[in-house]
DNA sequence: CAAATTTCAGGCGCACTGAAATTC
DNA sequence: CGAATTTCAGTGAGCCTGAAATTT
């Protein structure tokens, strides 16, 4: 628990919007979006553990960039459904071009094949 | 990257105090003051990525409970050597057995030989 | 005197609590 | 009407910038 908190700190040191062209939280954010498709606001914040007040700021700024969406749940008028775009997919692939050089340096003394394992294991965690 | 990230997160929000019997940083910090032994002020800050400002604020409170000790090196009187204690270690312990339920709840999908891979991934990236 | 190390004070973005608005 | 979902305003702890104090 230790160890993953350390690295999540000095990635989260590196990952400065310089990199990125973006904040760290919106990349989280679009990432988790792009692999989950249109998903209810709710559902978005328990996959990031961010509590729904914070998603509401947060999002109010990716919506703002033009990165995401916000549609009314048709069936459920009370929820809305979050969705990237375009420019959401645009953005979010130069911030993967960016975080490869945090990665390299994060990782940087495992090779390729512990890299993927890492991935694998995490993956595998966060599938609950 | 997002992957560990998002497993921090996950780390933080389930690390209270109630279930540590400290905070998540102290706890962090005397976790790699023991590992690491006595360690020159600026050392540690380094192995935290936490800038030395911060790191005094955080060191105020864990001296004033009485868990770690800071004392000038005598080879250069400019530098704080920083040794955790004897309470230290007992608080430390008891953190511990929290934070087990913690790493049980966080890696729930993974089985005792993946979590034991997963250590050792991270151990390797942070040896830098 | 310049550099290194630790310390503190001020300012700001961040997260949580509480309550409101809409819909089921 | 009670519950669920999203939204916002107010509050408090946390991190960073800047400058001071001590020692080399």
């Amino acid at each position: 628990m230790v160890l993953i908190t350390r690295l999540a700190r000095a990635i989260y040191r590196l990952s400065t919007e310089d990199v990125l062209g973006m904040r760290l939280k919106p990349y989280i954010l679009l990432d988790t979006l792009r692999e989950a498709g249109p998903v209810p606001q709710q559902a978005l914040g328990e996959a990031l553990t961010l509590d729904p007040n914070n998603l509401v700021l947060l999002l109010n700024e990716v919506e703002a960039a033009g990165w995401a969406e916000r549609h009314r749940d048709p069936h459920d008028r009370r929820r809305h459904i979050v969705a990237i775009t375009a420019a959401g997919r645009k953005a979010l692939d130069r911030a993967e071009q960016g975080m490869e050089g945090v990665e390299d340096e994060v990782l940087a003394s495992l090779g390729p094949r512990q890299r993927a394992a890492l991935r694998e294991l995490l993956h595998k965690a966060l599938q609950v």
